[in-house]
DNA sequence: ATTATTTACGAAAACGTTGTAGTAATTTTT
DNA sequence: AAAAATTACTACAACGTTTTCGTAAATAAT
């Protein structure tokens, strides 16, 4: 009930609160004798320390912030698994925040955490971010920010993120040497950096096969998925519809397969697919779903790391570094002739 | 750089500390005139108070945790979207703890929030839990805790599940007039809240119809992926394989349909298949996966409404109250005949 | 005109921790 | 044997809020 604090335990042992705050702190100021003592009692009581005491005190916190677009999408909740993974044997402690794509969302959330209320934030972009102030007030406000996957280059700090390039290239001449001659480009967004890099992957992909690109197979899309539907379902109906699809992100992969099936179009046979995506089932999708696979979880852990580093060592200031992680291609049945 | 604070606005506007506290929460001691001048500069400075500092004076801090087994999981990355969002909502923040259905870690976890970190608590059990002392001893320091899916039975407060029982009822008896005249129950635990009313409803639709529980037809899972593949090739491997499994969660479909990809095993011709899920790719697989489809997102919010409105009224105890939600068989391609 | 009440503010004490500065007692150095 | 250094502690001030208690001045009631 009574919540037990470094004075009950001082009373209790006759000491003062400073010097069981030493002990427990494991201080050369104090015998071993008298830590021995602190210690018993404190684990004894189930004694733990008031964090908010302790970050008002130390002007720090344990706590980090992960700010994402959402979290029912598995490259978001694997990389949070990554984060949570090194927080939980670091002792420091992850809060979620979601943006849902939306900008004055993301701009609210980030200036709440000016409030010191976490030590550092792990990012990535929501699609509708183009402007970054907030970003950079909060870095003036000492709080570094670690971007991962949707990253913002405009800013001086640490990035972690796949070879979207690469992906996009290999994703696209996986397409190419499969035979097809139309190839769309399928983004959720024009800013993201993501959707540019691996665009220009698939560009270069094109260029090396001497493919000019064309305009209609550009597929913008946006986070409004019944008007991605009805989108996507009018390319797809046109005489000219493209024989294949890279998407940039899983949810366009999904929506293109939803189309099909209204449409009666066999995907791999009149339409091959092929996505980044870390979807568990892709294997076992009708077809199977080929796809850039992307470690989430080490992109997640990577990000957490150094953040964690350079907090630990109070150095507010994180220097330029670009970490980028391999993504796999893995072909199956959606870009293969049967 | 320097962050700005209550004394700071109080030394520009030549006031008090305390009539600027009082100033911004709208306290009726003050004088309209002067609210007004504080809302302005705080506005103009971007004040946003010291959560650490405002925590250890109320002694209460507007933060919940929320204690899953695991992230990387349609069920639980959607709760967490519906506690998220009831959490913006009302200007609380959301901690993440994952247990990875360890029994240890979730003692950990929960003996570190004693520390009063946290007003609430909201959790789904690890699969491991089997003693629920660290849980009692949370409450009893005045931390409530608000369950959802894998419940507690033994501890007072508010639950929020599906209804189970009938979940599993329905499932089985699905699978009974699909013509399957051998059905299996897979769970991934022996203590488990959901694993045992699903199994209830297992056995009351056999009861039902007539059908004699086998106790080779109870397989038993667990956590370890590769384990479960052995186990179900096995049982499917046997001759009297059962002709239907209703699986208790996700998971374990997706390794029945993986094992019967090696077998050669016709799912919904040989193997009639249907679980507890919310895959978004259900109904893309191949073939298409029958589910109980749980409302996980409404499921988190339900939650997390009940445990805010009591921390917002100071209530730290939560009397029993068990809300349950319902959840929809969508019949696809692996129940049905062709 | 005196007393009572209201209005609008300020002083100061918490909340539980950490860290600096101080101090007796003991030990080491000269 | 005196001076210096070390050991093992304690007192106390901060961190930024919130809140209780005062208190002058203005207003209202007698």
């Amino acid at each position: 009930m009574e919540s037990i604090n470094l004075k009950t335990l001082a009373k209790q042992l006759n000491l003062s609160i400073s010097t069981v705050s030493k002990a427990l702190r494991d201080s050369h100021e104090i015998s071993e004798a008298t830590k021995k003592r602190v210690n018993v009692l404190a684990k004894k009581l189930n004694y733990e320390p008031n964090p908010h005491a302790s970050s008002l005190r130390k002007q720090k916190s344990k706590t980090i912030a992960v700010v994402i677009p959402e979290i029912a999408n598995n490259f978001f909740s694997l990389a949070i698994n990554g984060i949570e993974s090194v927080a939980q044997e670091r002792d420091y402690h992850v809060l979620i925040y979601l943006t849902h794509e939306d900008y004055q969302k993301e701009v609210n959330i980030i200036k709440h955490l000016q409030s010191g209320r976490v030590g550092g934030v792990i990012m990535s972009l929501s699609s509708a971010t183009k402007n970054f102030d907030h970003l950079h007030e909060l870095i003036n406000h000492n709080i570094p920010i670690v971007f991962f996957d949707r990253i913002c280059h405009e800013i001086e700090t640490a990035k972690v993120t796949t070879d979207d390039f690469q992906g996009g290239l290999a994703a696209t001449e996986h397409l190419i040497i499969n035979n097809c001659k139309n190839i769309a480009f399928a983004s959720i967004s024009e800013s993201l950096s993501i959707d540019n890099k691996r665009m220009q992957g698939y560009l270069e992909a094109l260029n090396k096969h001497n493919i000019l690109p064309i305009k209609s197979n550009f597929i913008k899309c946006t986070n409004n998925d019944f008007n991605n539907y009805t989108k996507i379902k009018k390319i797809l109906s046109n005489k000219n519809a493209p024989d294949a699809i890279f998407a940039s992100v899983e949810k366009l992969a999904i929506t293109i397969y939803e189309v099909c099936d209204e449409l009666k179009i066999n995907i791999s046979e009149q339409l091959k697919v092929i996505c980044f995506s870390n979807l568990s089932t892709a294997h076992l999708m009708k077809p199977s779903l080929s796809a850039i696979k992307q470690p989430a979880f080490e992109m997640g852990k990577e990000a957490a790391s150094i953040l964690f580093k350079h907090l630990d060592k109070n150095r507010t200031f994180i220097p330029n570094e670009h970490i980028i992680l391999k993504s796999t291609l893995v072909a199956r049945g959606s870009t293969l002739i049967k």
